[in-house]
DNA sequence: AATGAATGAGTATTCATTCAT
DNA sequence: TATGAATGAATACTCATTCAT
């Protein structure tokens, strides 16, 4: 592996355990197993290593978001791709790796808005607008009932990634049985307020 | 104002903005008005001041949050119930207070086991059961479809919370027209997903 | 003495031995007695220290020399009056004090313009006047052979200073005998220069 | 050119201008457009470069000062010489290389006993000695008056020596006009302290 | 010979904590 | 109680020196 995204990693789990201000940088570099001064070859300061380190975290989550999208099967109702996207998401969103870097962005993006924006774009518009053309495609075929397909996009997103993190912190919401029942009842919830409303 | 509620004041906006490990107690005592020093007269040193600034902000959104309910009108219905309570919540959760409160509790607070405890029990438990006594009083009445009462409350607590932190951070999330508009859609959609299916 | 000035006697000694990158804030507070981070109460950093001490010992120069002058008698002749200020001159300017600033003016000063300026205006230009004006005087009074004034100043500063060097520098140039005597040959010298020449 | 004296000049303008703490290794290899392990090829440390960067540039200007002697003419008379020495001296004090040694000499050659001594024999005495020569030679032949021919050599070398300083700090100095009006001024005041005195 | 990545001791700076007043 | 000057351990950052290639 190169030795910058050695650093990256070290990075990622020492922010993402103590934040910006609590990491140490002799902690990153011990846990790379390199020299403290061998950071400053490849980062200016710790500052700069924060900030490649989320923009990275940021950009490998997008393409191993994109890879699982790829091995889709061309299922053609939209109950069935939303079934299929919430699968997906369940299991992405609670990687460690997305719990981490969900805290950084609640924690301490505020202080980078050029992060901030980069993360509202490539991460949030882009996944609300996937399940946005789904739940349309729903409502052209009658699956659905006809509603504000971003909104819908929005509730589900607001389901799922609150759901994610509450796995993540079973002290503070005990679960309710097995991971894999939460996604059938979350799909199940959801899709009932999608569903065409009795006459 | 007592002078430890003036510094719990200053810590609560400073760790708000910086976390446990940005923040300076010379900021502190600066915004408090009084000489750094002064601090430890009432805290033993920095973690305490933040342990007992977390504490005493539980309790105030507690209290806070149970006065909002003693003025409920007497509100028959379930679906009435849900639509007074999540507009409660809806003001109260995107309060400054609450919000900062949220980003303390995801970024820092796994430090603090007794308090993540405290928080799950006086808080999410308590706000959760609330919800799921009044589904289960409409699943009752008939007003809503037959389902788990504690994993609908789940859901509910999932989009409230979520649309309110979206809402405090509209760099991330663009708004969806009014705040108020926002709490209508929530409402309808949760409350289509409760409903009786059609036969 | 204040704490301040403490601080800057300290500087002062350590940046005139090992100049500006050399000297260590650590030897610099164990000189002036105090720990390291009390040098930051008073000072934001290395470099401002290192200016304020350069700034503060101008201003003392001056004042000193001021102080010389006016203890001055109410000589009438140029050529006594220029005695007497070479006398002075000689004692001030191999004072350690003195040395070292010069050293620090020479070597370091190139990266504060600031400071360039003001000891240009306040030691250099106030120097060569009082010179100019005593050989004026001089000139008028027909002592002295009509002669630029200005320039004629120049060479006075020129053999002060260069022999002031020296003296501190024995080893790089022995002496000629006491110092007391450098001075009488010194004004020997200097005064056979203004003198009107053979007709 | 040979590697040794390439790095030689690149740390004889990393030092000159930073002096032995203040410049970088990294700088000097940059400017001698080499890596910086190279450095140690040649020199066993940074102390070493500087000493030897010191040592060569004296000797160097040992050889370009004895150099432009040999082109004298033969002029017999002691003022004349005295004018033609002049001359070659302004003009090689004012160099670049010999302003720089003379604020490394002035700066941080008390650290380098040896090279204090080495300065003083081979520059300085040898300089002083020329210029005593020729005095000798004057007052021998009745051009000048009878004094100290070593003590006025000193005050040659000081009035040049100072100005030529002057000179290359016009911020600290404002020139008289052009350089070489101030040679010939510094010429007719020197000449005239030695020209014989009215009877 | 030459490189330049890597090291780690060294140094400036910060900041929680103490304490004399 | 309250202050704020003082401390010194902690930590970011630098840079001379080494060494595998």
């Amino acid at each position: 592996m190169a030795r910058p995204q050695q650093i990256l990693d070290a990075a990622f789990r020492e922010f993402g355990e103590r934040g910006l201000a609590g990491a140490r940088l002799d902690d990153i570099a011990k846990r790379a197993g390199i020299a403290k001064g061998t950071i400053y070859l490849y980062f200016p300061n710790k500052e700069a290593l924060f900030r490649e380190m989320v923009r990275s975290t940021i950009v490998d989550a997008i393409s191993s978001a994109e890879a699982r999208r790829d091995s889709w099967g061309p299922g053609d109702g939209a109950e069935a791709l939303l079934r299929q996207l919430g699968a997906g998401w369940w299991e992405f969103l609670r990687t460690e790796r997305v719990q981490t870097l969900n805290r950084l962005v609640m924690a301490e993006l505020r202080q980078f808005p050029d992060l901030v924006a980069f993360f509202a774009d490539e991460v949030i518009a882009r996944g609300r607008r996937l399940v946005a053309a789904i739940i349309e495609r729903g409502i052209a075929r009658g699956e659905f009932r006809p509603l504000d397909a971003m909104l819908a996009a929005r509730m589900y997103s607001a389901v799922w990634i609150a759901h994610a993190n509450w796995a993540a912190m079973p002290e503070l919401h005990p679960t309710l049985g097995s991971e894999e029942h939460v996604l059938q009842e979350m799909l199940d919830f959801y899709l009932s307020a999608l569903r065409p409303t009795a006459p």
